[in-house]
RNA sequence: GGAGAAAUGGCAGAGUGGUCGAAUGCGACGGUCUUGAAAACCGCUGAGGGUCACACCUCCGGGGGUUCGAAUCCCUCUUUCUCCGCCA
């Protein structure tokens, strides 16, 4: 969320910029900043009656102990009525509170000056398309034929077992799953990036920290009897390693990576794009992350799309980076380039991966802070995550575009994970 | 699942009703010394609110209570450790 500081002293610099997400924060600004000023107001009513009773309660003592009795039992009669006094003000100041904090949760982040307007995908802006156009033959087959073809993902069998969006990967499909998720951390792994195995379920706190909750219950399976959350990205359980966390500044940049499987509900997006590996319920993701001083992380947000751009280029995928326009952005982030691979059969730019920058919004739920060297004060940290990457649309590109009459060409990068050449 | 013990600042660890936001040690930071480093010595060092800055207020696992006054007493929850049972 944003910070009271920032929302006071930035305000209409912030109504214009969440205008650019079609969001028209003006009243619920005006509401929060008198709402903080309440706060403000209640807090100092609070803190003086506090000081007062501490003042009277170390006379008490002292009567006592220079034997005072009565002096002490007199003054002990006019706490009373500042005792009842501090008990209201302290459930008030929790009311304000709570309420305040409501209404900040509620405002999406402020996006960067680079985002431009708009309502839908349509309106994004596509950066760079780059990578050959694979040419294939008239009967070429959409990467669920494929995948019946040759055996190696079952979509009715995870249907039988689970639901739909469940599917069951079979023999080289299931190793080409795990030959791509090698692939992909040994990878982040020469770039730096520590590799995490964390929870794939989460609690309340973490679901908040990184923004998922309370706005977004419904997209992800809960687990009722623990009340734990089913991850839908490994940004949660690895951004939320530094929640109410002060770090270093020297050691900015912070980089993990972790290849999770990621569940999604979906709720409401049925009947479009759903078909084969275009939207599952379940599926497997790798994610890197980064924490970054506030001044490099636009720096630090390049390079990591640039990574992404190199495991793209080695898996030989034509591909096109798009910046995300106001109205598609993310209501936590600032800045979003979407990764896009072409799937030559279904003849369709599919989104593998999405790399932002949330600034110091999801810092700000976290209190994820850090302190300059020489500085007293903490500063809140800038986070940053990319999925490094999704793997079904990427399998699903890969099964389509190298499809030939004898086989699936495995790219060159992948045969000493997979151990094949060819799906035939 | 049963029994017991514990939870204090970056870490270790004292503190069992007042002057305790908290001894001491380590670590970190600044300085003296040194060609430089180490050692030694001196100083400094939790977080949040509030303020131009002070003042002031809150926080000793979370929540509630007793008391004029709680890190300290009571209730409750959570977590950790030890032992027993079960188990991948």
């Amino acid at each position: 969320m944003l910070t009271i500081k920032y929302i006071r002293e930035q305000k209409e610099d912030v109504i214009k910029k969440l205008s650019i997400k079609n969001y028209d924060a003006k009243e619920i600004i005006n509401e929060v900043i008198s709402i903080d000023d309440y706060r403000k107001n209640t807090q100092l009513n609070l803190d003086n009656s506090n000081s007062e009773l501490n003042k009277l309660s170390k006379e008490i003592g002292n009567f006592f102990k220079t034997g005072q009795i009565e002096e002490a039992n007199s003054a002990k009669l006019k706490t009373a009525d500042l005792k009842e006094e501090i008990k209201n003000l302290n459930n008030k100041l929790t009311e304000i509170e709570q309420h305040l904090h409501n209404l900040l949760v509620q405002i999406p982040n402020t996006p960067h000056s680079s985002v431009t307007p708009g309502k839908e995908e349509e309106d994004n802006v596509i950066i760079e398309t780059c990578g050959e156009m694979p040419k294939l033959n008239n009967n070429a087959l959409p990467h669920w034929d494929l995948a019946k073809k040759y055996d190696i993902i079952d979509f009715e069998l995870g249907n039988k077992i689970t639901g739909a969006g469940f599917p069951v990967y079979k023999g080289k499909g299931a190793k080409l799953q795990r030959a791509l998720i090698n692939f992909f951390l040994d990878q982040a792994q020469q770039a730096g990036y520590r590799e995490i195995q964390p929870p794939i379920m989460i609690n309340e706190d973490s679901g908040f920290g990184t923004g998922q909750l309370p706005d977004k219950e419904g997209q992800m399976y809960y687990v009722n009897k623990d009340n734990f959350y089913l991850i839908p990205t490994a940004e949660v359980p690895i951004t939320n390693i530094y929640r109410n966390e002060i770090v270093n500044a020297s050691d900015f940049p912070i980089k993990n990576t972790a290849y999770t499987p990621c569940f999604r509900r979906e709720a409401g997006s049925y009947g479009k794009d759903v078909r084969g590996l275009n939207r599952l319920h379940q599926f497997d993701k790798v994610e890197i992350v980064c924490i970054q001083h506030p001044d490099k992380s636009y720096e630090t947000l390049d390079k990591m799309v640039k990574y992404v751009e190199s495991l793209l280029i080695k898996l030989e995928l034509p591909y096109r980076i798009v910046r995300l326009c106001g109205g598609d952005l993310s209501f936590t982030s600032a800045l979003t380039f979407d990764f896009e691979v072409y799937s030559a059969a279904q003849k369709k730019w599919l989104e593998v991966s999405s790399v932002s920058n949330f600034e110091s919004y999801q810092a700000n739920r976290l209190k994820l802070k850090f302190k300059e060297a020489g500085e007293k004060k903490t500063k809140l940290a800038h986070t940053l995550n990319g999925s490094a990457l999704a793997l079904p649309r990427i399998v699903a590109a890969l099964l389509e575009n190298n499809q030939t009459n004898d086989g699936i060409n495995i790219p060159k990068v992948l045969i000493n994970y997979t151990g094949f050449k060819k799906i035939d």
